[in-house]
DNA sequence: CTAGGGTCCAACCGATCAGTTGGTATATGG
DNA sequence: CCATATACCAACTGATCGGTTGGACCCTAG
């Protein structure tokens, strides 16, 4: 049987990325993640360095490239409000990438990869300036933060939604976050 | 020298708050509490019962009535964005509070002290409507739920602004997030 | 074929974890 | 003034933490 020192790599990086979203840099042993992955944790020393140097390359692994193959369908503020429903969906897919990102800003002091992260957020505003052609960079800027903002939060500060909207579910939600994409591009677009 | 036990608990409550506040519920020892709070941590278990139930009363003791002395100040879709930054300038005070809010969403099941919280909530969605005459309540709550996600999440999800925003600080964001809720106010008012 | 380096793992290390215990100091009821 | 209950703390416990080590196994260069 060959060995596959990628296919372990990736293996504990997988496993990395599942327990980290669940419990968070401090709440994970390195032991839980030899356990799922299957690979003895001698190896995440021996490929990343230390459990903080795996967390990076983990949260790097599974949240650069979030935004890149993730177009803004259409024009106008229609296109805004589609656009935040696709990356609620992939969160519906994926449900560790808005925890990354939380626990991220939680217990880092930056972002990890942000060199190419930055680029990947600055190219979506220049899409949103393309969508709303009378927005200026700034307001499409935090347009772009709001709407990311509104669709992360609705994963990582649920409790919120228990108290704010009890008797809602997580469809009703993504139709109002939907909603409200709109409403704040077309604030933009007509200043 | 005589004993003050109520102040003894609220000792361990203060200095739990800033620990679980800066490195979450995994993230800080009992032993760091004690250190912080100068109590033996024995007295976190006769008073607390456990860690966890610690845990549980500290975001009580902090989250519980966060929104009950504050107030939507005035008429219109502006109030909204007042109260937007009044909430932001309550961060601002005490930014131990967003971090409380972020841990709880990540750390546990449900919110805690959820009863009266919810009440509160509902409180500040009827003087919403108060404000917003033409607002149903389905509205009302959904906008309720992501002004406070914009401002809570300006302060947990921080790493994001660097990445979209790198050229700000923190008072572009916090005029940015008081006009899209002004914007969102808006919108609700005149479906 | 074999020498040497990389892959992998079980077992181990000191430190730290949540939680407990035994004992002392302080209050209070009779 | 004494008995008892409570507040308090130093020191302890077994388990688990992040990280390391010694050696077995596998592949390739010569």
């Amino acid at each position: 049987m060959p060995w596959d020192t990628a296919r372990t790599r990736e293996r504990l990086l997988e496993a990395g990325s599942r327990q980290f979203a669940a419990t968070g840099f401090a709440g994970t042993s390195v032991a839980d993640i030899g356990r799922d992955s299957g690979v003895n944790k001698e190896r995440l020393y021996a490929y990343f360095g230390s459990k903080r140097e795996f967390f990076d390359h983990v949260l790097a692994y599974r949240l650069d490239g979030l935004l890149d193959d993730l177009d803004v369908p259409g024009t106008g503020p229609e296109a805004v409000g589609a656009w935040a429903g696709l990356l609620w969906d992939r969160y519906v897919a994926d449900p560790d990438i808005a925890r990354l990102l939380a626990w991220e800003g939680l217990e880092l002091d930056g972002p990890a990869a942000a060199a190419h992260r930055t680029s990947a957020c600055a190219e979506v505003t220049r899409r949103l300036q393309d969508v709303l052609p009378t927005a200026d960079e700034q307001a499409a800027r935090h347009l772009l933060l709001s709407v990311i903002t509104l669709v992360t939060g609705a994963w990582t500060l649920s409790g919120l939604a228990a108290l704010v909207t009890p008797a809602d579910d997580r469809n009703d939600r993504r139709a109002a976050t939907v909603r409200h994409a709109v409403v704040l591009a077309r604030a933009v677009q007509t200043p």
